[in-house]
DNA sequence: CCCGGGTATGACAGCGCTAACATGCAGCCT
DNA sequence: AGGCTGCATGTTAGCGCTGTCATACCCGGG
């Protein structure tokens, strides 16, 4: 008679075609310290509910065979994965990188990993990097700004997944948003130009119609100038908003267009800086004859001559405050207000 | 009598306890398609070896239910994880952001993802997070520079995980090294400050025990200013070797110390700008007292004044032959050589 | 008519782990 | 003594997928 389908025909000690030659399971663990697979798993993830004996004993052979546990595992057993899915526009600009860390700071103390990936400025892309990272069961995500495709709004909500929009405030948020006021930081700069004296404002920054959140920093500052009598600022749109080689040619035919401005508003501080390079190339003095604001605070903005005058934007906090928001829910404590608004800064400098 | 063990007592219909509520199963979809679960993973998979009708209708099924794979139960059952493993030393600098999106640009269409972990230039750390990643099963590892802990490349070797290591050349790889020279690179720089007149050089860049790779610039610069008969290099090394503030004071130390430095290489450009900008406010000439040098070509090179002189690096190449490395090697092909010297090229631009 | 070989699909077990429940054993109370 | 409680550990059955082998079917040749 044949084998009862039951019985196991492979996998016993030597090994079965399947298995992954030479890898250290639980199994293994567990034989060496002389206690069952669970037991391994606990003192793992849950030490304090082992008795200490015990707990030392499985810890060193842990540590005599080098056991790492196979995530991937534990991950469809518990219906768990301990990760947390992150979409920024870019990699390549710091301002993102801030965040990323801050989040990353946060949640690997508490065991998740971070999937990162990036938009490129797209509500296209960002679905679809989102799609790619779905297959591997994200318990929480991530996403930057509060614009996004309908269909991930849909998905996000079906699934009920636990999402932080950051970097912008939403009026309805998917879930929990950490930001900051983009529109107002906007209003900010056109005050402080105001002020400064400043009656021919302009405006060096991305297409409003690609980039959300720089669309509301241009027009809150449109809207307070306009509050304070000023001219409409003149609005000089890049197809890059990051580019400091558009940043030059911008600056070049704002002040063709309009010779008399006395006032610029970069809506980052890449353009800002392009722009007080050129400035000086063209002989225009800053803050003499133009003022000029940046926003964002980059690294090299306290160190351009003359030293730019930006606003400071909380990267790292983002990052920090969305994670314990997302810790917080997974670990059912307080839910807190939907909307976290974290506060910007201007910083004067030299050059407004 | 008792059930026999064998027969299953959860699982139908009706749901079990510790299945995900709502989530859709590849039987889901099989059943609507009315074909069996391993169909609907070979037209996912192997679509090409499924008929053309029963692809057809599996795919809608697919569509109609919004199925995503689950990842983690794939992992398990192929031992194949489809995941590669990157650590960098930091994602603040924007120039491991290109080479990270040059990795990802060839890898996410051939089904792969990237997790992305950063060192902080500390190999301690990097085996740390190494560590933490290893749970999930990566298919390849990319690591930063030639220098690791050694039980880092024990591991790794033990392992036999394919894995690059990138931005240096080493002479003896763990596995493959895809990078350019960076004592070369260094004593380019030398060769074009020597020729511009340059006699007294000087360096500014980051603690060579701290920074593998830049300690290597500094070596090729140092040895190159000797074989032409230049003053030994005036060196001054900063903590944080991508700070502009570090860099600004860094830069006065300098000429405090030897007022007489005619040329200065910069281990990056963020310095390199930084000391351009201080240049200016203590009113010395760049290139006409002194000719300035940077590394990197980051995007703000170009553009600053005087626009600055500087090595160019294969960022983006980087990553894109490191992933066709691990893409070649992946599908059985040829080996090709273990280290892959790609070049840098000097730009001259205004600053020397 | 059967047979061999190729193509398309299915049944089954198991990847390595953990949730849920079961068991065993002290220590204490009645 | 019997039972009850609470802690420490074990047993069992999956989690959702894919490797492997089995099977069904078709076609053409003998």
């Amino acid at each position: 008679m044949a084998r009862a389908p039951w019985v196991k025909t492979s996998g016993g000690e030597a090994g079965s075609r399947r298995r992954q030659r030479g890898r250290i399971r639980i199994e293994d663990v567990a034989e060496l310290a002389g206690v069952s697979a669970i037991t391994v798993s606990r003192v793992l993830r849950t030490p304090a509910i082992v008795a200490e004996d015990t707990r030392r004993r499985v810890d060193e052979a842990v540590d005599r065979l080098g056991y790492v546990p196979n995530l991937a595992a534990g991950t469809l057993a518990s219906l768990k994965s301990r990760l947390v899915a992150v979409v920024v526009p870019t990699l390549r600009s710091s301002v993102y990188a801030d965040t990323i860390q801050g989040l990353s700071d946060e949640l690997s103390t508490a065991g998740y990993h971070l999937m990162v990936g990036y938009s490129g400025y797209s509500a296209e892309l960002e679905l679809s990097v989102f799609r790619a990272f779905m297959g591997r069961q994200p318990e929480a995500v991530v996403l930057t700004g509060v614009e996004h495709s309908p269909a991930l709004r849909r998905l996000l909500r079906k699934r009920k997944l636990p999402t932080v929009e950051i970097w912008d405030l939403a009026d309805d948020p998917i879930d929990i948003a950490v930001g900051f006021d983009n529109f107002a930081a906007g209003a900010c700069v056109a005050d402080h130009l105001a002020k400064a004296g400043v009656r021919h404002p302009a405006v060096l920054g991305s297409d409003p119609a690609r980039e959300a959140r720089a669309a509301k920093r241009l027009a809150g500052f449109t809207a307070r100038c306009q509050a304070r009598g000023l001219r409409a600022p003149v609005v000089e749109p890049l197809i890059d908003g990051m580019s400091p080689e558009e940043a030059e040619s911008g600056f070049r035919r704002l002040v063709a267009r309009a010779p008399d401005i006395d006032g610029l508003f970069c809506l980052n501080d890449a353009l800002a800086i392009a722009a007080i390079m050129e400035a000086r190339r063209l002989s225009i003095d800053v803050p003499g004859r133009m003022r000029i604001v940046g926003f964002g605070d980059f690294d090299l903005a306290a160190h351009v001559a003359p030293r730019l005058t930006t606003v400071r934007v909380p990267g790292h906090e983002m990052g920090r405050r969305a994670a314990r928001r997302l810790l917080d829910r997974a670990e059912g404590r307080k839910r807190g207000q939907r909307v976290e608004d974290l506060s910007f800064e201007l910083v004067q400098r030299e050059s407004a």
